[in-house]
DNA sequence: TTGTAGGCGTTATCAG
DNA sequence: CTGATAACGCCTACAA
């Protein structure tokens, strides 16, 4: 930066504006020290900066890696937006364990300004000591308790009810819920799939429909089975709404070789679904997709507004997931036999 | 620090030495100090400590935003050692669009130490600007060039032939090999896929077996329709050897349909496998999973070899991915009929 | 609009 | 073994 000052025949002061736009500078010399650093080739030391303001530029994304979700769409998002305002995203991968330690760390340290948490519980430690250490942060998901909280969140209860609105329209009368159970996991509190059922129970006893609920272990013979499972708990099914990727995979392939047909005998929607998997199947999926972009930079954008000293209200947003057409969805059939002897008659014709 | 230091009586040069472990220091003094330190909370600040000691202790894992692969377990590994060794793991998302403006910012401002570079390609124009920048840096993968170059991958040759000979000593003959085609996307010059089929090619001719080639785009209709590709293109094939994921998926859930027998009339093999999507397969797929935790953790320990000093000759290893048994192999069949007379076989007998 | 100078919290050198 | 103290590279009142 001395050299620069030199070179472009002003102090080191001056500099500093011009690289950080914060005072105004005549344009001719700001002109000439911008010549200055890009010919000498100057790049702001990023610790002395961050030393001197007390400030380092840099949001940490939790990254969870006890979990095998995609989060991909939801980092470009939140990167994208902290890059236009000169942030850093950086995904801090911690281990639950050793959250307190990690999280305190990050923030008294100095490292990252804020952070941006993802795969919340409904009780999440990990909020208890963002609190504790005063750290600015955003959710990705939401705690029991939100008051006064940032947070950015998939509307799964909007979404459940568009799933299940739009089938019914089809005469769809019967319906089956796929969501994970994650119980005994350290997941256990996360809170997607348990809003997606008590939505679920909610809008089945509101409109007087029937609805089964498949509560499916992280577990890949329960997975594999699962056609087989829905056909024996709840064999007059005609249309089924998944929060399980993996497992509409293995629902979708099940029924086929089972001979029932999708979506003539059976409907499938995917909801909340975030892995490119499901166009892999066969029929293609129809899916109600989680937004994982634009959620990212919603929460980059209120972290860094947060940074930025701007108070009020905290941001709490909800988005319902968007309809992507797949093949999987048609009317309810009429007069269908249930699934386990539509299974058998068409076994018996193979046979 | 100097609050630390009056507490406990001593200079803060002291201090800054039980903190790092750097100069002799006398047991009840550093119990003092130590004391002080928890009676505090006192932590270090990460910005001064850079800039005083023009080590950041981060090292950055290039963290690729196009892409939908699986990274999960490699991280982990890099992680653990990392954290172990005192260095943190930061991900640092960048597009292959400013490549050579990120990864000089990154170095340049001295926000990381060292970088680990995944994805690699074979003319890889990041390798150019990390070498350009001086930086320390160790490869996930190959670039054509490996002179003097730090780097950890897969051993896709031995893999392969390791697949291929399983299945040989199981009597068969007649193989198809499906890969990835990734000609025009950014990841054109992407080496797994192609080393893999350039050694498929060599066993098969090696061994006098009969090896088709099933390069696969990565497009929904394509991966879908796989199983008739195959039996339109090679309908003696007995067993196929897969490395790309979601086509196993395909490929097993569209025999299933044809009614072809898995692993009675075809055996299925997935190699360099990292997502669990396989086990969900049924029959659960047999795989030669990737070592990613310690391909990560090597890289990561050769990484801080480097930045701590040690030199001599560059880390370069390959590791053989490991068979995770599962229900898609067997022997080969004697006299079965081509796959797609089995398939209308099968389809008269079920229609 | 620009310059001066005092930190920012540590590390590291050099004495003692 | 411990203590002073000069960097480290930049930001930011405060002056001019």
């Amino acid at each position: 930066m001395k050299q620069v000052a030199a070179h472009a025949q002003v102090s080191i002061a001056t500099v500093s504006f011009v690289v950080n736009d914060t005072k105004p500078v005549l344009p001719e010399t700001r002109e000439r020290i911008l010549r200055a650093i890009d010919e000498l080739g100057y790049r702001r030391n990023a610790a002395a900066r961050a030393l001197a303001s007390r400030k380092s530029r840099i949001i940490a994304l939790i990254y969870p890696l006890l979990d095998q979700r995609n989060h991909h769409a939801f980092i470009e998002g939140a990167a994208a937006v902290a890059a236009r305002r000169g942030y850093s995203l950086v995904l801090w991968p911690i281990h639950s364990d050793n959250a307190k330690t990690e999280i305190t760390a990050l923030i008294q340290a100095g490292f990252a300004d804020g952070v941006l948490l993802m795969e919340v519980q409904l009780e999440d430690d990990r909020v208890t000591h963002l609190k504790q250490a005063k750290a600015p942060f955003v959710l990705i998901g939401r705690t029991r308790d939100l008051d006064g909280i940032d947070y950015v969140d998939m509307d799964f209860e909007r979404t459940t009810r568009l799933a299940v609105d739009d089938l019914m329209a089809l005469g769809h009368r019967d319906f089956a819920l796929v969501v994970e159970d994650l119980s005994g996991t350290p997941l256990a509190d996360y809170s997607p799939p348990i809003r997606a059922e008590q939505t679920f129970d909610l809008v089945m006893s509101e409109r007087g429909l029937r609805g089964h609920v498949l509560r499916l272990a992280h577990d890949p013979e329960a997975v594999r089975s699962l056609a087989e499972r829905l056909m024996r708990e709840a064999p007059g099914t005609t249309a089924v709404v998944s929060m399980y990727d993996e497992a509409s995979v293995s629902l979708a392939g099940g029924f086929r070789h089972l001979g029932v047909r999708i979506p003539g005998d059976l409907s499938i929607v995917g909801i909340a679904t975030s892995s490119t998997i499901t166009t892999l199947i066969d029929p293609a999926l129809t899916t109600y997709d989680a937004p994982g972009a634009p959620l990212g930079a919603l929460a980059a954008d209120a972290l860094i507004d947060r940074l930025e000293g701007r108070d009020g209200p905290p941001t709490q947003v909800r988005i319902t997931c968007s309809l992507r057409a797949g093949a999987s969805v048609g009317p309810a059939p009429r007069d269908r036999p249930s699934l386990d002897e539509l299974a058998a008659g068409r076994a018996d014709a193979g046979s």
